[in-house]
DNA sequence: TCCCCTGGGTTGCTCGATGCAACCCAGAAC
DNA sequence: GTTCTGGGTTGCATCGAGCAACCCAGGGGA
């Protein structure tokens, strides 16, 4: 969540503040919007770093995979790092940066909500674990003081005098 | 985040557990993973009912959101509601259904995310308000007592005996 | 030396989804 | 009975996903 993270942005990407979505969120879909990039990153926080684990554990064609990574890597989510196991030649790997795992939480939150939406009679499959306490963790909102506030006390306030004030802002 | 939401699941789903990706976020991301159906929710949680609002404040092409809205009627996060003004005739709506109303905190945790890795020079646009103290609300993790936990303490741990280990299940 | 294996890709083709533009239809107002 | 407005549908071009096949580099074994 550090405010210098903005240094890992895409640098092909305009600084010009008004070329970029208004909305956060639809700046945030732009990088990860699609279902591979999300399935991916997923795997990378389970520890996956290799292209062909993440290809055989996700089904995914070589291509898109090739594709997505190489845009991860330029949304500034994934780093690409040469590797080499002893008696083996160099080969690539692909490691969240800081960015890449402040998105634990958004994939947590839609976990959440596809376990209890969405659900299997087996139930869930993957738990999301304290490891300091064991115990299992959720995603809320918090106060400013780490109080949890109820989901249904918070809304969405446009900045006063901001740009989100009813014309197309995507 | 009612259990008996599951009674809105999309009929035409199989009822098969096996059927259904194992993943919840692969299951929650067949229902709401493209960048239409969250930027519709997105607005939805903004207010907004009316055909004509969704397409005018996104630029979307009408074929394109009556498909994404047809879409997400039938995955139980939106309801279609027909209405009448006085001296009108009656029109559809679309409203969030308890379902689509728990995406709110996978919206704001894509919007926290957006602002701090993707940031526009003028800030955030939107905030998300505590309507009930009227300070700032943030998206974090939270133990079974409330209490926050730091994100790097969260891991995600497949269920021992659970069908998350090493083989395709998207 | 030659061949094979493995990881990490690229190339070609097909086909469904997306986007734009144009059109449609119902009911109320005039 | 014509117009206006909301809520769509239809037609066509294009784009990207998916699959299959192929490629290429380095190390190991015969």
């Amino acid at each position: 969540m550090s405010p210098e993270m903005s240094l890992e942005m895409s640098p092909e990407m305009s600084t010009e503040t008004d070329t970029l979505p208004t909305c956060s969120i639809a700046r945030a879909l732009d990088l990860v919007g699609d279902r591979w990039a999300l399935l991916i990153l997923r795997e990378a926080h389970r520890g996956f770093t290799r292209f062909a684990d993440f290809r055989e554990v996700l089904g995914i064609a070589p291509n898109i995979l090739a594709n997505r990574l190489a845009a991860l890597v330029e949304a500034g989510v994934l780093e690409k790092r040469e590797y080499r196991a002893e008696g083996e030649r160099t080969r690539s790997s692909y490691h969240l940066t800081p960015a890449g795992v402040d998105l634990k939480i958004v994939l947590a939150a839609l976990q959440q909500w596809g376990d209890v939406h969405v659900p299997r009679a087996d139930g869930p499959t993957v738990l999301r674990r304290n490891t300091r306490t064991g115990g299992l963790a959720t995603v809320g909102f918090l106060d400013e003081n780490g109080e949890p506030v109820p989901a249904e006390d918070v809304a969405f306030e446009p900045v006063p005098g901001g740009p989100a004030d009813r014309r197309i802002w995507r």
